[in-house]
DNA sequence: TGTACATCAGTGAACGCGCGTTCACTGATGTAC
DNA sequence: TGTACATCAGTGAACGCGCGTTCACTGATGTAC
């Protein structure tokens, strides 16, 4: 029941069938999922119906609903965090590591750029990928237990990864660790906010950008301001204006 | 059918009834959907089921599904938002006003204070709405778009609640009220996870208070040092340890 | 005070429907010898 | 190279079930005169 696909034996010859109707019901059930806005109230003959497929072929594939929202999520939760994993990659490798970090105002002139960059990638990961992300979200708050831990636990995971990011490209004056992982995790969670709003006003999207930035800003210079207030003042940085 | 209870006459004898077919109803939905945690999941025979009552007596009280959860939603706003005014309102009466601004560190003391006050608050109000909360907040991220609106409007009118309090107890130097309600508006969503968190983990319910008034205490300070950070520098506040 | 009527919350039986699931079958592809 | 068999994705018909909804009814309470 458990395994799938890594099967035994593949001749190298066809690593990826053109749309399998695994796949088929796997997108059939994203893109229900993303309209209808929820994974419960889907149905397996729904499902089936919108792959062009009997409902029976289901059971070759899955052995209940449950399993077919298991596997979805998976393959979601590895596609929010690699897309991420790669983009948040980006920055380190264009230069932004500081050696010398003994001048605030550099290190917040780099924390600004940073702010921005970041933001921007998750807001564009976001528009991409907008069905897995919707589905996703809402199954953070969501029905099943086993899905809302492991959305949790995703979003910790990314605070994770963005804790190791910032530690290793901006060292904030006196900030620690522990308060990194901190700040991290509610940047992390407040940007499902921002996402969310990014998809829902696309008018509104640079704004929303703006405002996403502004409020990273405020915890690095809260976050310095609670242990070098001076170092601060003597920079003379100016916030940028709302 | 949008009309209910308020009929044009009842000779003051029963206000309340003690507990009538559509308040039984209400209650179970509310009770069935925390404890599976979904509205949209629900059905008409199951909720009549668990309020004891024939299916068919549904039909006395609303047109249909969807005329329950509106109503539900309804109700929920009331208690959520009204609680939370009502609780809000407490630490201004007990004289939290300051008159003299010119100090910032007396302003921080004022807000750790405050922040302090307003998490416990907001934290044993979640605590004692649990099943009102959880429904609310799964509609945030819901099916409906009109609960979803309905629920993102009530966060903004509590973020504008909280401006309002703010601005009325304490002066920030420097901070407009455009940044305010920008702050109000980040701290309510942020505490739509510590209160889940908070009913999630209720082994770490003193953490999560701290690291909710922490939160909150950091964007403050970095409100103040983005307008002000020399008045900050020259307080000699100490920013609370982790 | 009594009678006639309207309203209203509730019941029980019945409906048609879509659902998840099972069964027996098909036809294509892979594998053994 | 050919034959026999296994595997596997897919089909179509049928099942029993719970669902939302409708109908005709009941009994209690309120209202008019």
């Amino acid at each position: 029941m458990a395994d799938n696909s890594e099967k035994k034996k593949s001749p190298a010859k066809l690593p990826e069938r053109p749309t399998s109707g695994r796949q088929k019901l796997m997108e059939s059930a994203l893109a229900l999922a993303a309209s209808t806005r929820s994974l419960a109230t889907l149905g397996l003959r729904e499902v089936a119906r919108h792959a062009g497929l009997n409902p029976n072929t289901f059971y070759r594939h899955f052995k209940d609903f449950d399993d077919l929202g298991v596997a979805m999520l998976k393959e979601l939760g590895t596609e929010l965090r690699t897309g991420l994993r790669e983009r948040r990659m980006r920055p380190a490798a264009k230069g932004f590591r500081l050696s010398d970090l003994s001048n605030p105002a550099e290190g917040l002139a780099q924390a600004q750029a940073l702010a921005r960059e970041s933001v921007g990638l998750v807001l564009d990961f976001v528009k991409d990928h907008r069905e897995a992300y919707i589905v996703g979200i809402r199954e953070l708050h969501g029905t099943s237990p086993v899905m809302r831990k492991a959305m949790q636990q995703m979003l910790e995971d990314i605070a994770k990864d963005m804790t190791e990011d910032l530690l290793g490209v901006l060292k904030l004056p006196a900030v620690t660790p522990e308060e990194m992982i901190e700040v991290a995790r509610v940047i992390v969670r407040q940007m499902v906010f921002f996402s969310m709003d990014y998809l829902d006003q696309p008018a509104r999207q640079q704004e929303i950008k703006r405002e996403a930035e502004r409020f990273i800003l405020l915890l690095f210079w809260g976050a310095i301001a609670a242990r070098a207030p001076a170092l601060l003042a003597q920079s003379g940085l100016k916030f940028p204006a709302i």
